[in-house]
DNA sequence: CAGGATACTTTATAATATAAAGTACTTTAC
DNA sequence: GTAAAGTACTTTATATTATAAAGTATCCTG
């Protein structure tokens, strides 16, 4: 099968959940800690994965005087996913 | 008595404390947490009081990924402190 | 199949802020 | 002088994220 070809950041739920969720919009820490249900530390980590490759950027700043985090696919992050999901379906077109 | 003198910002022991440790230099958030041993929510309630009286500054940036609270005394904080003890002496003196 | 290597997840703890509740002290009113 | 009010300080709980440690799952290898 073509399961070799399946990018490494697309072999995380969470990870796949984050991306998904980025697709309309950039989004706060908060806000995809809701829409995945994740906890913060795996949260975190997987976000820090995604911007290591580039998927995704993280900006960091002060909200008055707590820290606010948000995230955005970046255009690599979006193709890649394009392309995974072409992946999946050429799989399931039987090859 | 003089009593009425002492200004509002040297009338509470932790405020004191942040007063007489940011002499010497400027601390974070953490060291003065560890020299008052205060608790984080008082802690960070007097500091506001104290950046609000134009006592000190506080500056808020990342180090890393984790917010960093510097403390610094301003020109006004020391000068009132000094005041504040010339005050004292001039009361121990008698009046 | 036992033993590792990997990677993901949870849990605990750290850095600060804010809000709510508790405590103390000081006025005011009777 | 004391009960009721008002003020201010303190603690406690919870919110934002990050990191490290421990747990769990999976996969490879001999």
């Amino acid at each position: 099968m073509e399961m070799n070809n399946i990018p490494e950041m697309f072999q995380s739920k969470l990870r796949l959940m984050i991306i998904s969720a980025l697709i309309r919009q950039p989004l706060s820490f908060s806000a995809l800690r809701q829409l995945t249900g994740a906890t913060d530390g795996n949260l975190s980590v997987q976000i820090s994965k995604l911007s290591e490759a580039g998927y995704i950027t993280v900006r960091k700043e002060f909200a008055g005087k707590k820290p606010l985090t948000t995230c955005e696919l970046t255009p690599l992050g979006r193709d890649s996913f394009r392309q995974y999901v072409e992946l999946l379906n050429s799989i399931l077109q039987g090859e």
